[in-house]
DNA sequence: CGCGCGATTGATTCGAGTCAAGCAGTGTGG
DNA sequence: CCACACTGCTTGACTCGAATCAATCGCGCG
């Protein structure tokens, strides 16, 4: 499914915004030669459409069933946490993609799809297990890697015992505070 | 300089933000081990803070002599218009970093920058002329590369007659249109 | 002068990309 | 039911672009 990125008006500020109530949507452009870069990934709670912002040639694609209701312009506090939940999204991604190394931006990225997305668990002992939205592919597009480093990178960790995986999709986090570290730029692995 | 970041209310939304009319300022953030990343660099007639957000661990500092005025909050429409310029600016920034070789970033920056500061052409004929306000370094930390590969860009599109530049912070630009293809992808060197 | 800072240039290394199989799951049609 | 194609993931061998390491240069300044 494509969404049109059409939520504002011809030139000023938006009528109203679009919050996604459930689901997972990925923001993406792509250069001439077909190189794709996914800007950010939506998940419940968030606004789709400040990113888009007014005039920007953006594509946006759902990742799952997802549900969004449009919330009235005039809640300006709301929609202001919001933008700036959008804008440390963004932030942090850039510095993770200026700067980071592969494994670095994978942890990372594990630990953020985790936190967004973690099913609700069913005892407070249990590891948490989630559903990553995203195929190897677009999370290379979202990372700035390669489809195949990405693979890597999760091998490696789960056969350091970070995490598992049966289905290539489905998650499990075995130890959280290590990926942290990786994702801090902590450790070495 | 450094600045505060404290540009917003506790919690809501921020009673005014800060209008940069004069000057450059680079927002950047820092991992553990010492790794930079600058997220924006900021020019005139953008808002100093947005891109702060609330609660963020940014650093803010002035590249040359800077001029800021307080915009009062209620004007919305301006505010919403200077966020989308931000969003934007950031959006294309994510797919530099994420998707873009190392020319191609140096000349998509050199081609945003002389946008952004150029000088007033005594002519129209004439070659546009601009200060680079960030230096090899901190293009660096801008644009995800090393200062080496930075400089590197430099002197080859000097020798390629695309820029010349006699202090290397001071820059020409002598053939625009092909610059603009490398920063779209479009050309090979 | 001698020092320090920023930029340039060169030699070498290394991380991630590319190319190329191979594998499991899923669906389709004979 | 099985052969086949198709899609997404994994794995391995090799390449290459950019990082790193290391001089060197030029300039401003105490």
């Amino acid at each position: 499914m494509i969404l049109a990125s059409r939520a504002t008006g011809s030139e000023g500020r938006p009528h109203h915004q679009f919050r996604l109530s459930e689901g997972c949507i990925a923001l993406s452009q792509t250069l001439a030669d077909g190189r794709r870069q996914i800007v950010d990934i939506v998940g419940p709670g968030a606004l789709v459409g400040i990113v888009l912002g007014d005039k920007n040639r953006m594509t946006a694609e759902t990742l799952s069933y997802c549900h969004i209701e449009r919330q009235h312009g005039d809640d300006v506090d709301k929609t202001y946490s919001a933008i700036c939940e959008a804008m440390k999204r963004i932030e942090a991604h850039t510095v993770l993609l200026g700067r980071k190394t592969a494994p670095e931006r994978v942890a990372s990225a594990i630990l953020d799809l985790s936190e967004r997305f973690s099913r609700p668990q069913r005892a407070h002992f249990e590891s948490p297990v989630f559903n990553l939205y995203l195929g190897r592919g677009d999370l290379a597009d979202w990372l700035g890697l390669s489809l195949e480093t990405v693979s890597r990178c999760f091998t490696r960790f789960k056969r350091a015992g970070l995490i598992d995986f049966d289905e290539p999709e489905i998650v499990t986090l075995l130890n959280t505070p290590a990926l942290q570290a990786i994702a801090d730029g902590a450790a070495s692995a």
